[in-house]
DNA sequence: AGAAAAATATACTATATAGTATAATTAAAT
DNA sequence: ATTTAATTATACTATATAGTATATTTTTCT
């Protein structure tokens, strides 16, 4: 009956404290090696052996924390997933003024893509390596970010502080715009996440001729 | 010596009219195959053996036309890369009025996106699986572009039509909007490549603030 | 301390696939 | 027609690497 010869399914139960800990720490540094390579050498070209010379151990501790490769990069992605949908936790579109709406959820966009700019790149890279459940997963959660900037434009026209055409595809725009930051940002740059979140809540308050 | 056996590096040169155009034809085919799985596959996941399956060939036919596996993917992206580069051509940003010409940059810039498309998102994906030469040549492209839009956009700030702060993030901000077009344009989509740029140059009027 | 369980390593299998040596075929040239 | 060169296929090599069976070490429990 195929007895499981290793803990990578089960994540830490109630008892044993420490050793679940350990257990966790564990995974957490394989996982903070995995981002590394993944990020730049690509998933496919990243071996497991890779991975476990830089941690110092062998391939089959991989395995006894991890199901296979691909559990790893989905733990990865799973962690961006949940960051990036928080985007919209505690802001109600439906409600309130839509600049200061609109600004605001630019604001946490950017410095979300900013923050997962990693899993992001992993994602639009390495999708093809994923379950279709997971990248729909992804897929989905994409849209629910174009359309919410797309109802919080919609008020803003219908209440007359914005005025602009094709609600759509001025939200898929500025996602866009957006999600790009991944492919330039860099930690040593010459602005701060703080400072590029500003500018670009500018630009969008332009681009959807708010006044 | 180790004479070559195929005709792989050498382009068709000036006799055999028919044989080198039968060659360059032979070479089309397996172009136009090799983009198509490349791009639903992956490049790493597609099998030369799968191609040469699809053209009803076997493995040595793509080996004689090609020195290699990664020579496929650099022609594919050499292509577009000209094309993309073409988007300047007869366009001159120290001249005319800035509102026109920008207006066209992002015309040309949204059509040759929905263009090439397919090869954009093959290089950001398989951007690894290039040699840094070519790396450095697309990213220098994009940085060309970049920084004509920044010359434009300074220049209507200096003439007084358009008004906004840090030229040169907003003109990343406008490339990757448009660049991000490869990621949701479909040919059967509810728009068409043309009704796309007109909108987008209207977004990207409002966004560097032009009257 | 000694038994049992958990964690890690050694050494292996199995497979996929890029690339090639060589043979067979087809077309061109004399 | 026969020879030569160009083209394509058959059948192979070589290698990389995901994943595993088993042995060894370390930890935990009594």
């Amino acid at each position: 009956m195929a007895q499981k010869k290793n803990r990578a399914g089960g994540a830490a139960k109630s008892k044993n404290g420490i050793r679940n800990k350990l257990f966790d720490f564990k995974r957490e540094q394989i996982l903070e090696v995995a981002e590394r390579f993944f990020y730049h050498r690509g998933y496919q070209a990243t071996t497991v052996d890779a991975i476990a010379e830089e941690l110092g151990v062998t391939k089959p501790f991989i395995y006894y924390h991890f199901e296979n490769k691909r559990a790893i990069l989905l733990h990865l992605l799973e962690r961006t997933m949940s960051r990036s949908l928080s985007v919209f936790e505690g802001v109600d579109v439906e409600k309130g003024p839509p600049i200061d709406i609109l600004k605001e959820l630019v604001r946490r966009f950017v410095l979300a893509v900013i923050e997962t700019r990693v899993s992001t790149a992993m994602f639009w890279r390495d999708e093809k390596d994923l379950p279709i459940s997971d990248k729909e997963n992804i897929r989905k959660m994409k849209r629910d970010i174009d359309g919410g900037l797309a109802r919080i434009i919609e008020r803003g026209i219908e209440s007359g502080c914005f005025q602009v055409n094709d609600t759509k595809m001025v939200s898929i725009c500025i996602a866009g715009m957006i999600s790009w930051i991944y492919t330039w940002y860099q930690s040593d740059g010459r602005c701060t996440p703080d400072e590029i979140a500003t500018r670009m809540s500018e630009y969008v308050l332009n681009m959807v001729g708010a006044h």
